[in-house]
RNA sequence: GCGGGAGUAGCUCAGCUGAUAGAGCAUCAGCCUUCCAAGCUGAGGGCCGCGGGUUUGAAUCCCGUCUCCCGCUCCA
């Protein structure tokens, strides 16, 4: 099947089935924003217990936490979002390519730039050993024209920018005659402003109301705790505090589905190591985040580790774990070495000490931090891609049959059991009930009665469900039900005391997590 | 934002040389009772994405608009 196919058919399969749903859909949606639905909700709150488990339970030096997604303004200032965060863009309308403008201004004034350069080096060639650049540079009709020119470019364009003008930076573009590299051709769209950042404000009276920001990311919610946590947790170096939660970007185009979204949710680990010791760590996050991924069972060679060659202004070293999604390899999380950068930026913007007193070392630091930051609707995303099957299957009569299976790990699926009379009568659906009972408190289970045996099977095969008890006449006599696996088909005959402690052990997180430790 | 494609029942789609809105599957009720979908009877369900225009008459033609998919672009 063709990826792009698989693609739509996973969107169409998510929404047909009660997992994704586009967000006020009824008003014709809201582009980029999605529900989750009942069996969505499931598998999501599962992806999140097994994240969880494996940071907070696995390890003691982990504890979580629950910020809240409004903070401080400033907290963006410190951490550098304000500002960085929104872009003046502009399109070509012939090669219909998208610039920064302000990298198109930079470009042309590199030009320049160049320019002058070129007249140093070739006065200096002219002077030999007695060429003073410097006063050279101050005297020479040419250059001082040049650097003329320079600064009064930058002078109109940050004025502009400061004004927050676009039309005005969309002028100076064209009276500069800069020409879109790609069709030489100065055919401009208008300047747009993108922030990143949505805005909103705290109080009831807007004028006098700060602006607040929806968090563009989880992790400062974490440093700026990371006093309470270290002092009242009473945490030694090294640690971590985990936390799941939303995050709001207003993408320029987000697309693909779940993949990127305007509004989605991270978990992320922030671990506290000692300077100089954050490589080792980076190196040992990388591995462990890569094991939890791998140890769900899927197909090992559709995950890979890309590195950053660019690296963000916070950043010493930068992976990302990317999956093979059925529209390419793209990135699921992403694992940073942040140095000391962002606690400084608080301590410097907040005037509190934010440090470590290391007994072994006898001194006080600044912690660094190795950040592990998953996509957790991304993970979603992955599981379904990975899970979705189609399969023909060739029956005894020698009619091929199909069905559509969802081959989720039995630990995440959203059901874990369906409860099956073989038919309406003769007691079995009061017998089915019964056993329901006993283990409904447990696992989540569905019970149905509707429709042939088969048909029954496929509806739970469609949502993932990884078992299916089925009660018959048998069952009357002996106590005993067909068990069924989802992906082979198998069943197999068990007695009723039985189950509870089948489903135990097939649907826990033990299996996969003794392949992480 | 630009270019291409698409929006008709819960799903997949037909109808698009203007004239009463269709099929299959799904859903619901009943029958049948059968361990791997598609047995029988009946029922519900649509302002043909939305708004405007042309016309005696628009799902169909025209304009606008919204949403989705693909590509470009952006991505901490």
């Amino acid at each position: 099947m063709a990826q792009e196919d698989l693609f739509k058919k996973i969107i169409a399969h998510s929404k047909e089935y009660g997992f994704v749903f586009q967000s006020s859909e009824i008003y014709d949606g809201l582009s980029a924003v999605y529900d989750y639905g009942q069996y969505g909700t499931e598998l999501k709150n599962n992806i999140k217990k097994y994240w969880w488990d494996s940071m907070v339970k696995l390890h003691e030096n982990i504890v979580g936490i629950d910020s809240a997604i409004f903070m401080h303004p400033t907290v963006w200032k410190a951490s550098g979002h304000v500002g960085a965060f929104s872009d003046p863009l502009i399109d070509n309308k012939d090669s219909k390519k998208r610039y920064r403008a302000d990298v198109l201004i930079e470009d042309y004034m590199a030009k320049i730039e160049a320019k002058i350069q070129k007249e140093v080096d070739k006065a200096a060639k002219k002077f030999g050993d007695s060429f003073d650049e410097e006063q050279f540079k101050s005297t020479n009709i040419r250059v001082l024209a040049n650097r003329e020119k320079l600064s009064e470019i930058k002078k109109r364009f940050v004025t502009a920018l400061e004004k927050d003008d676009l039309a005005e930076v969309k002028k100076q573009i064209e009276d500069l005659g800069i020409a879109c590299p790609i069709s030489g051709s100065k055919n401009w769209t208008d300047v747009r402003q993108f922030d990143l950042m949505f805005e909103t404000q705290l109080g009831s009276v807007s004028e006098d109301a700060s602006n607040i920001y929806l968090r563009p990311e989880t992790a400062q919610g974490i440093f700026v705790n990371y006093l309470n946590v270290q002092k009242t947790g009473r945490m030694k170096i090294p640690f971590g505090i985990a936390q799941i939660g939303k995050a709001f970007r207003n993408e320029i185009v987000a697309r693909q589905f779940i993949f990127r979204m305007r509004e989605f949710e991270q978990m992320e680990m922030q671990f506290f190591v000692r300077p100089g010791e954050e490589m080792k760590w980076f190196e040992a996050w990388k591995e462990t985040r890569m094991k939890w991924h791998k140890a769900l069972g899927f197909d090992e060679k559709k995950f890979r580790f890309h590195d950053h060659d660019k690296l963000a202004h916070y950043a010493n070293a930068a992976t990302d774990i990317e999956f093979e999604f059925p529209f390419g390899f793209k990135e699921l999380e992403g694992i940073h070495s942040r140095t000391d950068y962002d606690l400084s930026q608080h301590q410097e913007y907040s005037g509190k000490k934010i440090q470590y007193f290391d007994p072994e070392l006898n001194k006080n630091y600044v912690p660094y931090v190795v950040e592990t930051s998953v996509g957790l609707d991304r993970t979603f995303l992955m599981i379904l891609s990975n899970s979705y099957t189609e399969e023909k299957i060739e029956q005894e009569n020698g009619k091929v049959d199909e069905r559509v299976v969802l081959k989720i790990p039995a630990s995440l699926a959203p059901v874990k059991l369906a409860v099956l009379p073989l038919v309406r009568k003769d007691g079995l659906p009061e017998k089915a009930k019964e056993i329901l009972n006993t283990v409904k408190y447990d696992f989540n289970c569905i019970y149905e009665e509707k429709d042939s045996i088969g048909k029954r099977y496929r509806r739970q095969d469609a949502i993932g469900t990884p078992f299916c008890i089925t009660i018959d006449h048998e069952t009357i006599e002996s106590n005993t039900v067909t068990i069924r696996d989802r992906d082979t088909m198998q069943q197999e005959r068990i007695a009723v005391e039985k189950i509870h402690e089948i489903l135990t052990n097939k649907t826990s997180f033990k299996d996969v997590f003794s392949k992480i430790n």
